[in-house]
DNA sequence: AAAAAAT
């Protein structure tokens, strides 16, 4: 217990103090400092403390470009970007209309285009309207970055009028970039929601000094920014992470959160994030690398595992972040990095990254960590899955980034196991534990049903399926006329996402729905990344309601009215079913899970009766039939050495929990179940440790690898 | 033996 309450009595006094405030004190533990609560005209922390703030002669401010005058040549780029959008025929512009125009691209995920576009893309999605259709760009952000820049070039801070150091203030708006941004939200968000379910939810927070979570947005301080953009966004409650990770946030404290995405996990930090960045205004950068052209010092980073994910973050961003003068940036692999760092040298407040991408950004001089105050590791355990450990700490401990302590730290995992503890233990101060039951993945939101297929049988039986899903389809008349297809009409309510096990098969059963007329597209990792972003919006948008993946699309992905998943190879652990079946049932809704089961998957049966009984999902007898056999035959339960779970818990704890309906209160170690498996994780007291109960013996849930008795795994071992 | 991720 390295903390007296003394400690935890600092507020956004703190943050602010932390923000490049050095030297400064605040007024007491819980004084006046309370980020303008107190009743009035709501002044941002950094005006009030005008005077403290006052740069050092050899630094400037430079809220966008550390650099801060422009040279020729990063000018002569951003030219060529204006005009190019505006042009519309010439330049990536042109192409990027012309891929929404070509059919075959169109539906297939324009497999055949394989210039990198990644610029035609950003362009397009990060200016939206601004541009590219009705003439010369004129978002007001970009304007407002340009005088911002004016006022940075001349180094007199104090020239600088209140309102361009006023990040709290809205900008004007744009309607064409509010149109693209918010047009989704309300049919997306709010059709068929079950907000009763959510409150079902069980929630545990864990640590010392846990702030008191919210019921509605309207709870928190917010600035008029953030609160406009949340109503835009059509969020009207808050979902169960919400309401207890914003507080915690907001009141500076580090978080360990086990969510999952589709519990609003992404607004949950972007908008205590955003908010205070936007009270803070804009930060003092020394320029200390007067060679190093346009290098940008973000204020907070978010580290994802998958460049999907990292761009449906971004995109959310996009959205919190209007009308701001803060400005979000994406980078990650398989896109031009030519121009992601032009994108970026146009301002990087925000930055959204891939570990492999940000590692080479910063070796490239272009991206400084040195003023991250906000550090955000999304689905941290699969990033340690995928063996990001080494970039992760490279990136977090050995690049100038404030150490722990001085930044916030959030970390994200759906799981807690031990190399999570670990990384926590290194990377995280006093932190509070938040666990959020699954909105859907094994409750009753979704409906998992286990038919028995033989191997040979998988396509016909697919296809009974997707026929009995009533989707349009072309005639066999037809059915080699790609034309055809895309006069198809969108069918984005029913959308149906079909897992396989590998590449191959991905490509194979794409081929084969098409052969079939079906309007069907795949993703797997040895597409491109732009046949990957396509194969994405051609099934979000209905035009392909079918979608062939490999695990690639299993986590993380936020598709809304995915209807049916269909593991047409079931995979070989636990964990990645749970995963891929989370892909539908999001946020409450309804949703369908049907896998393909054979003697393939014996390994993994016990694991799945399991989670099916604790889901309280209907328990076909033969597989029952099958499991018990299994069990005779002696089984994998209570070996020790799981990998990924040792020690920890594993998404047994999380099924638990969903029906135990744990109090939302912090609180000793329960026996019995529900959340005492993670409140008794206690983080603050036994990193190491095991927890007790879970970490070996007959309820040791550690081995999802391990193959059953009698069964082979997926591979045929 | 699969998949993901920097080139």
């Amino acid at each position: 217990m390295s903390n007296v309450p003394a400690h935890n009595g600092v507020g956004l006094e703190q943050q602010f103090a932390g923000l490049g405030l050095e030297g400064r004190d605040h007024t007491g533990p819980r004084g006046g400092g309370r980020g303008g609560r107190g009743g009035g005209r709501y002044i941002p922390p950094h005006l009030r403390n005008r005077l403290d703030e006052c740069p050092p002669d050899n630094e400037e401010i430079s809220s966008l470009n550390v650099s801060g005058r422009r040279n020729g040549d990063v000018q002569t780029n951003t030219f060529q970007r204006r005009d190019n959008r505006g042009g519309g025929a010439g330049g990536y512009r042109g192409n990027d209309g012309n891929r929404f125009r070509e059919p075959d691209d169109r539906w297939r995920g324009g497999r055949d285009n394989r210039s990198d576009n990644r610029g035609a893309y950003d362009d397009r999605s990060r200016d939206g309207g601004g541009g590219g259709i009705n003439g010369p760009p004129r978002n007001n952000r970009w304007v407002e970055d340009e005088r911002d820049r004016s006022g940075v070039s001349g180094s007199r801070w104090q020239e600088r009028s209140n309102q361009q150091d006023d990040w709290s203030q809205p900008l004007a708006r744009n309607e064409v970039l509010e149109a693209e941004l918010f047009s989704n939200s309300g049919t997306v968000s709010n059709s068929g929601i079950n907000f009763d379910k959510y409150d079902d939810i069980p929630v545990e927070a864990t640590g010392e000094d846990i702030p008191a979570s919210i019921s509605s947005f309207a709870d928190i301080k917010l600035t008029e920014i953030i609160r406009q953009n949340i109503s835009m966004a059509r969020y009207d409650r808050p979902t169960p992470v919400q309401k207890y990770a914003l507080p915690f946030i907001l009141s500076k404290r580090d978080l360990m959160a086990c969510a999952q995405t589709g519990s609003g996990k992404t607004a949950a930090f972007l908008v205590p994030i955003l908010n205070q960045i936007y009270e803070q205004g804009p930060v003092q950068v020394k320029n200390n690398n007067p060679r190093g052209r346009n290098k940008q010092y973000p204020l907070a980073l978010v580290l994802a595992p998958t460049r999907e994910l990292a761009t449906q973050i971004y995109d959310e961003s996009r959205k919190f972040s209007y009308r701001a003068k803060v400005r979000p940036c994406v980078v990650y692999g398989g896109a031009d990095v030519v121009a992601q760092m032009r994108d970026q040298s146009r301002g990087c407040h925000l930055l959204v990254a891939t570990p492999g991408r940000l590692a080479d950004m910063i070796d490239r001089g272009k991206v400084g960590l040195d003023y991250v105050k906000f550090l955000v590791l999304d689905e941290a355990d699969r990033m340690l899955d995928m063996g990001f450990e080494p970039q992760i700490r490279r990136i977090v401990e050995e690049d100038n980034m404030p150490p722990t302590g001085r930044r916030q730290t959030l970390m994200f995992p759906a799981t807690f196991p031990k190399e999570i503890q670990r990384l926590a233990q290194d990377f995280l101060d006093n932190y509070i534990f938040l666990a959020v039951g699954r909105v859907g993945s094994t409750s009753e939101n979704i409906t998992q049903k286990i038919v028995w297929v033989a191997e040979d049988d998988k396509r016909s039986f697919l296809l009974d399926i997707l026929n009995a899903a009533g989707l349009d389809r072309l005639s066999n008349a037809n059915k080699d006329d790609k034309l055809a297809i895309v006069a198809l009409p969108p069918q984005e309510e029913s959308l149906t996402l079909v897992f396989v096990e590998t590449k191959k098969g991905a490509d194979a059963l794409e081929e084969f729905l098409y052969r079939h007329g079906y309007p069907v597209t795949s993703i797997h990792g040895d597409r491109s990344q732009r046949e990957r972003e396509d194969a994405l919006r051609v099934f979000r948008s209905g035009q392909c309601p079918v979608l062939v993946a490999t695990a690639v699309a299993a986590r993380g992905l936020d598709i809304p009215h995915v209807k049916h998943v269909i593991n047409f190879d079931l995979p070989s652990d636990i964990e990645e079913y749970v995963h891929r079946i989370g892909r539908t049932g999001r946020m409450g809704n309804l949703g369908l899970a049907t896998s393909f089961f054979n003697d393939k998957n014996r390994n993994m049966v016990r694991d799945l009766v399991e989670l099916l009984q604790e889901a309280q999902q209907e328990l076909p007898k033969w597989l029952e039939a099958i499991a018990s056999e299994s069990r005779w035959g002696g089984g994998t339960r209570g070996r020790t050495g799981g990998k990924r779970f040792g020690g920890g818990f594993g998404s047994r704890d999380y099924r638990q929990a969903d029906r135990s309906k744990a109090s939302h209160t912090t609180g000793p170690a329960r026996p019995g179940g529900g959340f005492s498996n993670f409140g008794g994780a206690a983080p603050h007291f036994n990193h190491y440790g095991g927890y007790g109960g879970f970490s070996g013996g007959n309820s040791g849930y550690n081995n999802y690898n391990a193959s059953g008795a009698s069964g082979t795994d997926w591979w045929g071992n």
